[in-house]
DNA sequence: TTGTACGCGTTATCAA
DNA sequence: TTGATAACGCGTACAA
């Protein structure tokens, strides 16, 4: 028994053809289902196959079919719930249709990016879907499409590049959210985003990362056409973790004049807000107003429960990942877009020292429609 | 320019060989960087190969080499949490030592849990992490061995097959979070899973996960100690999402003697069961005790803070990849075990009707040391 | 309907 | 150090 080292070897499509007494060709289109052939033949290979325990090499066939039935997908964090759930869509879409995913974090780094990139161009994947660390440096995405492989960019936009997108209208959502807090009173209004991107700096409006721009082109919108001035200094990135953003919601609070709400840019970046306000013994909405450009399972019972933007994100995997199918089978698909919501639960308010009962969900409702 | 439909073919080994004129298995060697090669004629195959863009195919590669650089992953639902944090582990170690991550998900479902196993294999995947489904129907798992991969069990114990296993120590945990409610007065202990493997029978004690059943031997190994009968009505499954869990509740709290208590096997449990609670009006943990199996960060600003068992997943995540790589490279590899650890906030209290006042945090930890 | 022979792109063998 | 040649396991013209 000394045969553990010495692998029993995988039958081959050739052992299955010797067993069974045929061509070696006969019994590859006999188990591949497509050729012709005869009855008794098919049924002998397939009962040789059976009995050799043949398992066919993928890997063989995909070299000179050119096709992995694999399908690459690069996003920043699979922990991000966000994330999570359309790599969900992507995955059940893509299986269904016998595809694998191949899954790469890229931590949101540009350089880690261009590496899934360029590993998964390697090994063949049949399309990529990615949602883009930045929009500025795209070179790799154009390296994609430049080996005509299907591309689909999710969530972000990227103006360069001319790939099939799957994203959420957001702005109009984020312009939404802003006329509540507006309607309520509010005029200084925060916005905490965990982008890292761009570094610290903040070039107008426009981020490197077009989900975040969109929310801050909704944001800055509602500001505007309210006739309030935007101050640069309410917006804040680099809120990556618990200590970060207590340090951003440290010096927003100590401002000479502080915000009375903020906008969390996601669900997590929303989860930190309210970690750093509950422990500086701030209530929310009564001493300042919180409102997520995103939705999580626990909004409903976190304390308050939490006012936010809900996207269809299982949705937009699922449509990325069916993009990417048509796109493999040469069909041609155009960008498409969901819509998201707002929900109104119970953290936001009137800023404090306006006077005026708090109002009713249902109140609240009418004011923003 | 009508050559888009032209693909430039990718340039292979042979393409750079001619164009530094030299012989393909020298041009092979000087790219892979293993033979012997002169310094002179490595630099001019670099040198070619840059000028073609040339890229290797790792599928052909992966051919002869019979190692894919893949490790497949196969898990019940990335959506969950608790996966996706283990799964950015895998994800970030495999990729650290120059690995892919393959992912399936398999809704817990024995079923698409063999086929991804199955395909996986045909895929050559050098290892692969699989947390199954239920440990009594193992043959797939069997098989893996068998084809001499690979195999390490990913938070479940698996009794017949002897692979690796990266699992939490929950029993210790769980007992100690059932101790605490005994102390604070109670008796009757729901237990509440979205376990779906075993269908609704309820069979003895033992699940078809161990990852349950150990959650199940810690209560009930708490309550006997403590001379408190185990009541099978308590013992729930199928929880598996708001309407299921909602339901659950409802037949707990409408028995003649209801439970004063409910332990959540996972955070998104808890989650459903707080919902549920709380639309029926009932305050956490004034009316009822919650405790969860696990852990979320969330938990920390519910309503009310969940008190629950923190596991190290991203740890364990990582583990396991680091022993499939191990086991990838030969080297011998042994289970290991992380602590869990009971994680106090305030979602438990006395029972209703129990006299005395709310302890404090730190006389509580006092309590159950 | 069947079988032969070749190609996919790479690494491995082995003689020169 | 080098290069021709043979695998790897499969699909697939093409001829029989």
């Amino acid at each position: 028994m000394t045969a553990s080292r010495s692998l029993p070897r995988q039958a081959t499509v050739a052992d299955v053809a010797r067993r069974a007494g045929v061509g070696k060709s006969t019994a590859s289109r006999a188990l591949g289902g497509y050729g012709a052939v005869s009855e008794e033949v098919r049924d002998r290979v397939l009962a040789a196959a059976e009995e050799l325990g043949y398992r066919p090499n993928e890997l063989a066939r995909s070299m000179n079919t050119g096709r992995s039935r694999t399908i690459g997908v690069v996003v920043g964090d699979v922990e991000n719930p966000y994330f999570s759930v359309a790599l969900r869509g992507i995955s059940d879409t893509a299986r269904a249709a016998g595809y694998d995913v191949v899954l790469a974090n890229t931590s949101e780094r540009l350089a880690d990016e261009r590496d899934a990139v360029r590993f998964f161009l390697d090994k063949r994947v049949d399309a990529m879907i990615v949602s883009p660390a930045t929009s500025y440096d795209t070179e790799h995405l154009v390296t994609v499409l430049e080996a005509s492989r299907p591309l689909v960019l999710l969530d972000r936009r990227v103006d360069s590049v001319d790939a099939v997108g799957v994203r959420v209208r957001i702005a109009a959502a984020a312009a939404q959210a802003t006329e509540l807090l507006i309607g309520l009173g509010h005029r200084r209004i925060a916005f905490v985003s965990a982008l890292t991107t761009d570094g610290d700096r903040f070039s107008g409006l426009e981020t490197a990362v077009s989900s975040v721009s969109d929310r801050l082109a909704g944001l800055v919108g509602a500001l505007q056409s309210n006739g309030i001035a935007v101050d640069p200094d309410l917006i804040r990135y680099l809120a990556v973790d618990e200590a970060e953003t207590a340090a951003i919601i440290d010096e927003l609070l100590g401002m000479a004049d502080p915000p009375t709400a903020i906008l969390a840019s996601d669900a997590t970046v929303a989860l930190n807000v309210l970690i750093a306000l509950r422990s500086r013994r701030l209530s929310v909405p009564r001493d300042i107003s919180v409102i997520a450009f995103d939705d999580s399972p626990w909004a409903r019972i976190s304390d308050p429960p939490l006012t936010g933007i809900t996207h269809p994100i299982y949705e937009v995997g699922v449509t990325a990942a069916k993009a990417a199918l048509r796109l493999i089978d040469g069909t041609s698909v155009s960008s498409q877009e969901f819509d998201a919501e707002l929900t109104l639960r119970e953290s936001h308010g009137r800023p404090k020292g306006v006077k005026g009962r708090m109002l009713e969900a249902g109140e609240e409702r009418e004011v923003v429609r």
